[in-house]
RNA sequence: GUGGUUUUAGCUCAGUUGGUUAGAGCGCCUGAUUGUGGUUCAGGAGGUCGCCGGUUCGAGCCCGGUAUUCCACCCCA
C-alpha cells in the first residue's frame, strides 16, 4: 500500500540514525517565536554558559557567538526536514502498531533533503522512492526486493549492476581481527576500494590505528570477491564466527532463492560494499548504471533489524529498497532512454485569428473542442501576423493550426492546417472534432 | 565542512600589458510579404560588466570583502 509522512519530523527522531555525517547532514529547523527570550537559565547554561542568566539573553550579539552550536541545538530546532523514508516508516509503524498487520509492506514516494553542498547528481532536495517490508525475517523479502529492482530498471530500459553484501560479515570481520571499534572506520575504508585502491585503503586503515597484520587479513577479505565462490571462500575465513556463519547462510539462502527468479541485470554478491547509514544489519544492496559515466549509486537498501526498537517497538525487523529518483533521471536523460512520445505534446491544435472578434470565437470554439475531450489552445495576442502564430504552434510542436478570419467567420466554416504536410481544408466544427478524436 | 571555479545583452560566450562610444552568434522586434510557418535579405531594440568598497588621471580587466554558479573531496540517492 501507498503511504506518505510529512516533510518535517522531531529532531530527535531523525538524530542518531544516519551516523555523524548524517547527523551534520539534517536540515533543522528553527524553533517558532522568539527562541532565545523563552530560554530559562537552566538551559543557557547547558548550551555553554556556565555564568550566564537570563538578564543577559536580550543581548544577542554577545550570547550568539558564546553558544556550543553542539549544545544549543535541541533548545532552538526541536524539527528537522525528512532526510530519507525508511525512519519515518519505522516510526509510522511503530505509532500504528495496533492497526497495522505484520508482516506489513508499504511502498513511498517523497522527497526528501540534505543539508550538502549540491553538484553533480547530488541535490540539496530530491526524490525517493522507497519499497519496504517490515515484521518478517525471511530472505524471501530480500529476494523480491532485489527482483523489483532488477524488474524495474528492465522496463527503463536501464542496465544496471546490482550490488549485494552482508553487514554481519563485516561485523564478523571486525571481529576476527579483533578490531570491534574501528567498524565504522573499516566499512568507510573499503568501501573506497574502487576509488582510490588498496594502497589508499591501506592508507586509511594504518591511520585508523590498525596494524599490519590485521590489515593484511582486511585485504585477503577484499579480494574473495575476485574468485570462482567468493561466499564460500568466505565461509573459510569467517564461518567460525557466530556473526559469521549467520551472514554466510544468509547470503547462500539469498543467492538459492535469486537463482529462481532469472534477474535481467547482474545482481553480484560484492563483499566491498558497505554503505554509510548506520542503521542497516543484515544484507545491504546498493544499484549502479551499468552505462553511462556516472558511477555513484543510484538506488540502494538492506535489512535493519532494530530500527523501530529505537522508537519503543523491539524485536521486529525490516528490509527496503529505494530508488533515487532524481539521478535515475540523470541517466536516463544522459543516455536518451526517455521514450519520444513523452516528447511531444499533448495540445492537438492551436486556433489562430486576428482580431477582438474572431478572437472571441476562437474562444468559444477552443471550449467546444476542450469539451469534447480535445487539448486546444488559443493564441493569446492578437496579431494580423499570421506566420507568427503558425511558428508558435510549430515550436510548441502542435500538428494542426485552425485559422478563424472574417470570411470563415461569414462563411461559418474553419480552415484547418496540418503543420507537418502543409495542407489546408474548410470544415465543419464537427468534422474537425471527429478528425481530432 | 575543506579546496577550486563561475558571474559581461533574453540565451551561449569573446573582451589583448588598465585607455575614447563594451562585442559576436543565436533569439527577439520591424519591413520586403496590410491573412498562411520552418528559407532568404535589409534594418532595429536590448548591458549601472553579480554586489559593496579600494587603488588609479582613468577599472569589465588590478586589490579587499561579500553573494552566487558549477566541480572535486567528504559522504551518499
Amino acid at each position: 500500500m501507498p503511504l506518505e509522512t510529512p516533510a518535517m519530523e522531531q529532531l530527535s527522531t531523525l538524530s542518531g540514525k544516519y551516523g555523524d555525517e548524517g547527523d551534520q547532514l539534517l536540515y533543522k529547523i528553527l524553533n517558532s517565536g522568539d527562541y532565545f527570550k523563552k530560554l530559562s537559565a537552566y538551559q543557557t547554561q547547558a548550551m555553554g554558559h556556565e555564568e550566564l542568566d537570563k538578564t543577559f539573553i536580550p543581548s544577542y550579539d554577545n550570547t550568539i557567538e558564546n553558544l556550543d552550536p553542539k549544545k544549543s541545538l535541541p533548545f532552538i530546532a526541536e524539527k528537522g526536514l525528512r532526510y530519507d523514508l525508511t525512519v519515518p516508516f519505522a516510526r509510522y509503524v511503530t505509532m500504528n502498531r495496533n492497526s497495522i498487520t505484520l508482516p506489513f509492506k508499504r511502498y513511498q514516494m517523497q522527497t526528501v533533503w540534505r543539508a550538502d553542498k549540491p553538484q553533480k547528481g547530488r541535490y540539496r532536495e530530491f526524490w525517493q522512492c522507497d519499497a519496504d517490508v517490515i515484521g518478517s525475517d525471511s530472505l524471501v523479502n530480500e529476494a523480491e526486493l532485489l527482483k523489483m529492482y532488477d524488474e524495474v530498471f528492465a522496463l527503463l530500459n536501464l542496465p544496471v549492476v546490482i550490488k549485494v553484501n552482508n553487514r554481519k560479515l563485516l561485523s564478523a570481520l571486525a571481529t576476527l581481527i579483533k578490531a570491534e571499534p574501528h567498524f565504522v572506520a573499516i566499512t568507510v575504508a573499503i568501501d573506497k576500494l574502487d576509488k582510490i585502491g588498496q594502497s589508499g585503503v591501506t592508507d586509511i586503515l594504518v591511520q585508523t590505528g590498525l596494524d599490519t597484520k590485521q590489515i593484511q587479513q582486511i585485504l585477503t577479505f577484499l579480494n574473495l570477491g575476485k574468485l570462482a565462490n567468493p561466499i564460500e571462500a568466505a565461509e573459510v575465513m569467517l564461518g567460525d564466527l557466530e556473526e559469521g556463519k549467520l551472514g554466510i547462510a544468509e547470503l547462500k539462502k539469498l543467492r538459492e532463492f535469486l537463482s529462481l527468479l532469472s534477474p535481467f541485470n547482474t545482481i553480484e554478491f560484492d563483499f566491498t560494499l558497505a554503505r554509510g547509514l548506520s542503521y542497516y544489519t543484515g544484507a545491504i544492496v546498493e544499484v549502479q548504471a551499468n552505462i553511462g559515466a556516472f558511477k555513484s549509486s543510484i538506488g540502494g537498501g538492506g535489512r535493519y533489524d532494530n530500527l523501530t526498537g529505537i522508537f519503543g517497538m523491539p524485536g521486529i525487523s525490516g528490509v527496503g529498497i529505494s530508488f533515487g529518483l532524481d539521478r535515475i533521471y540523470d541517466v536516463m536523460e544522459e543516455q536518451q532512454l526517455f521514450p519520444s512520445y513523452l516528447k511531444t505534446n499533448d495540445t492537438k491544435i492551436l486556433f489562430c485569428y486576428f482580431d477582438a472578434t474572431t478572437q472571441l470565437k476562437a474562444l468559444s470554439l477552443c471550449a467546444e473542442l476542450r469539451n469534447n475531450g480535445i487539448a486546444a489552445e488559443v493564441y493569446p495576442d492578437i496579431t494580423k501576423k499570421i506566420g507568427k502564430q503558425l511558428e508558435y504552434a510549430n515550436k510548441l510542436q502542435i500538428n494542426y493550426a485552425c485559422i478563424i478570419g472574417e470570411s470563415e467567420l461569414q462563411s461559418n466554416t474553419l480552415q484547418v492546417k496540418n503543420l507537418q504536410s502543409g495542407e489546408q481544408h474548410p470544415m465543419e466544427i464537427n468534422s474537425l472534432i471527429t478528425l481530432l478524436q
